[in-house]
DNA sequence: ACGAACCGTGTAAAGGTTTACAGTGTTCGA
DNA sequence: TCGAACACTGTAAACCTTTACACGGTTCGT
């Protein structure tokens, strides 16, 4: 009753008294073969538990239906819900999701290559935006495998790309601090060699060039993201003693961690300040005050992102080898009008 | 220069001058074969760039150094931190990681068993707390494919598990409340049918008992663990008039449902109220007040699954079907002594 | 000096599919 | 009635490894 092995396709095909190619015909493109036998076949199948060795395929058809991707750190707030995003548009069309941790390692990187090389991988998806390290340096591998980047595009490398129009999005944010009628409006989050923050940095200043607002350059910090550098970058302005009426935070976490500052400084938020962030992480709701915020289209880009990667991988032309959605303001408690 | 087609391992053989066969094992199996001509092999690796089909080995070999994970949330939180951690293990010992997102779906689970069915995973880590749906009902699979519980244990099936100490650690946790001179103690997130809610409750229980302490059964909630569940808990008790000095939290997320609400009815958060977590979520140090909780040790749970499953894989008898590591109290602000 | 043990290598089978090509039988038009 | 077109089906090659087995050559103990 319990059978050892698995069943092949040659147990189906005697079971049901055809040849094994009549199986994976009746399998794969039903419509080729006479009624009486597919039943004759499905029938088989049910009886011997049978499913197809996705090896013994992909060794044959050269390709796995397993997509990799490479991401600098699984527990980015912003990463899950791309990931649903992708899993969902993946698993729709038959696909697989290997997921690889690179923590910015650069051997780490390299390693997971090998899935690619060695097949068991048919495409990429880039978290990191940058090749991972041992592609594309050498002219040998002149030819990339199929791959899309998303939520951080590559730079100078032509790689298509999905997410959220970064330059369109802060300034959507800076604007909506102006019209509350913040005129000192801070930058916490400058860094200009990351392509993200860079973008939104530039929104920030045709946002506030466009209102006629002379820009304060001590309003604009450095910060690298993450919730501490939030924190530091508001202590900063106080030592500096050029405070701004609002701050515009280069991301959520960033935001928390000017908030944490503020409120340990006993400030009232957002009487005295008002915050802004960019994301919309899970967690922005629940900070106090809540916080105001972009709200990045997470879902949507990872579906996107696959859809144009399996398109690739199809050898299709796509509609177009970037996709920049749209962010939506997100109207909370932590953005109010200036003082006074 | 650029190659068509990859290289296999006839090409290197060519190249080499021996056969296939040797080249084989001048990969695998080093000792084997003489110095000169490993040599040779090894050369003609490099000058071809051949990198092993991973599909070929598999149906060779009949394993996939695959891992099927399946998880009903991968944006939870307690999720990413493990999953480092599986996959810092897997990739240690060469072994890749597929990810399968079942959001609670039974349809889902069932999907994702054909990656085991078709001999693409290997093994299974389950964080869904019960096995996939499929899977071992049917007398006729009663071979269940080689798998450990990790976070939350399958009940009642005997599936090796990792995990934390609940009732231990919510014993620690509900007396390290107790030292600080609270008596009245609520308890929120009861859910009995759930394995975890149900372990840190006794350990709650336990804890109250042994300090003598009598159980207002008003004081204890039910909730399923989402901050959403910890903010109506904490209105229910102001609704039903019955008010601890301290909530003990069956996890972060509640608990910050909890101070959420307390934070909104305007009460001096930890003079009034101490609020206690479980879990140590990444962000249980932003809000405020940043919250006292117990810290499980995500990255060794992750590694010490993926270990227990893989010692399983090679047929060995791994030393206990059951890891239990302790949980770790973590001090910060929630928590201070009852007013009064 | 002879057999045993051993080392290094090659031959060939096996792993389970997909699919080009060939073959058989039926239908249909002229 | 005959050939062509057609609808199904089968044969066998190809995909790329790993490894049992066989084989030839050395070494070594007696």
């Amino acid at each position: 009753m319990l059978q050892q092995k698995l069943a092949t396709i040659e147990d189906v095909a005697a079971m049901a008294g055809v040849s094994i190619a009549t199986v994976s015909r009746a399998i794969n493109e039903p419509t080729k073969v006479a009624d009486a036998t597919r039943r004759k076949v499905t029938d088989a199948i049910a009886r011997t538990g049978y499913t197809t060795n996705a090896m013994a395929r992909s060794l044959r058809m050269r390709r796995s239906n397993m997509i990799l991707i490479l991401a600098p750190d699984v527990g980015d707030p912003n990463f899950s819900n791309i990931l649903v995003g992708l899993e969902t548009e993946a698993s729709k069309r038959g696909y697989g999701l290997l997921i690889g941790n690179t923590q910015n390692d650069p051997s780490r990187e390299t390693d997971y290559l090998r899935f690619i090389s060695s097949n068991q991988a048919d495409g990429l998806i880039l978290f990191t935006g940058h090749l991972p390290f041992g592609l594309g340096q050498s002219p040998a591998d002149a030819r990339l495998p199929p791959m899309v980047a998303v939520n951080e595009p590559v730079l100078g490398e032509d790689i298509p790309f999905v997410g959220v129009d970064n330059f369109e999005g802060a300034r959507v944010a800076a604007e909506h601090l102006i019209s509350q009628g913040h005129r000192r409006i801070a930058f916490v989050g400058r860094a200009p060699n990351r392509e993200i923050n860079r973008l939104r940095e530039d929104g920030y200043r045709a946002a506030l060039g466009g209102a006629g607002i002379n820009i304060d350059p001590r309003l604009i910090i450095d910060g690298d993201g993450t919730t501490e550098s939030g924190r530091a970058a508001a202590e900063l302005m106080f030592v500096r003693d050029a405070l701004p009426t609002a701050f515009l935070c280069v991301n959520d976490a960033t935001a928390m961690g000017v908030i944490i500052a503020l409120n340990a400084r006993r400030y009232d938020l957002p009487r005295q300040f008002s915050v802004m962030g960019f994301d919309d992480i899970s967690f922005a709701s629940f900070i106090t005050p809540s916080l105001t915020t972009m709200k990045q289209p997470r879902h949507r880009m990872g579906e996107a992102a696959m859809e144009l990667l399996l398109t690739l991988l199809a050898g299709e032309k796509p509609g177009s080898r970037e996709v920049l959605l749209r962010a939506e303001l997100i109207l909370r408690n932590s953005v109010t009008r200036p003082p006074g």
